[in-house]
DNA sequence: AGATTAATGCAAATAACTTGCATTTGTCAA
DNA sequence: TTGACAAATGCAAGTTATTTGCATTAATCT
């Protein structure tokens, strides 16, 4: 487990170690897919480990804030999180059950490959972020 | 304008033309751009349409569910659209001023072109939706 | 062990969107 | 044209995800 690792850069970063920082980084390299706030927190129950909504809110917005997650961007109302440290990838989600799939590496290198994970694409989703041309020559804070 | 075109249709279908129907049907073809709920409410006012915006949340749902429309999938905490006939393409979101501009075609074809727009892509989203290998087989309703 | 200050819990506030229900208004048929 | 009928609307209230304020707790450093 890899737990350590973020553990270990926190504490050099000066951060604190609480039960609910810990064992949410845990449940994220457990569950090896994208969660969301109240998944996490039904995850964090079911280990009873008891923590508030907010807590769950504010650790999420923490470890995006300090790198240590990244945003998936899934059709849905509910912000969804990944480790930041996996290797580039995309996912496969299904219409029907919502399983979220991994495509490994960029599907750039990889798109005649996922037709072999018997997935039916149906539609997909890109879209590319970072400065337009104008805001690209004066780029201020934020 | 092809405002006509989606009216004529919808009276084809038995569906009531009303002035807000007609007005935010406009309003797509007009800004060329997706479009949240507040924002159409916003344009509507200016127009001196005067409709509460439940109507307008309203239509959205109409008009994405009778296939006029379609989710654009923006990093945002609002619901965005746009006309579902347009040719298949992408967006280019400026991370700084929000602006959303069109990639023709897939990019698949395209990506050559992209930096031509002076844009600097600092990270992209690509989500597959359909159906996995299992839903395939047994896929009911919905 | 005690001081410092980040992290937490709890309650209340926001923001986006949805729902219930009584009223209005397109449409169609007479 | 008019009247009936269902679709569409407005308004108020509800829901859901997320955020904020503030007093309290607890991790870490000395």
């Amino acid at each position: 487990m890899q737990t350590k690792k973020i553990i270990n850069d926190l504490q050099k970063r000066n951060f604190r170690i609480t039960k609910a920082r810990r064992e949410i980084i845990n449940i994220f390299f457990q569950a090896r897919k994208p969660l969301s706030a109240k998944e996490i927190y039904k995850k964090l129950t079911k280990k009873h480990v008891i923590v508030d909504l907010t807590t769950v809110y504010r650790e999420l917005l923490f470890l995006l804030e300090n790198d240590y997650l990244k945003e998936v961007h899934l059709r849905s109302n509910e912000r969804f999180f990944e480790l930041a440290n996996l290797a580039h990838h995309h996912h496969l989600i299904c219409d029907k059950c919502g399983k979220v799939d991994d495509i490994d590496g960029c599907f750039l290198q990889n798109l005649d490959k996922i037709m072999g994970k018997g997935f039916l694409i149906k539609r997909h989703v890109l879209e590319f972020y970072g400065l337009c041309a104008e805001c690209r020559g004066n780029y201020g804070g934020q």
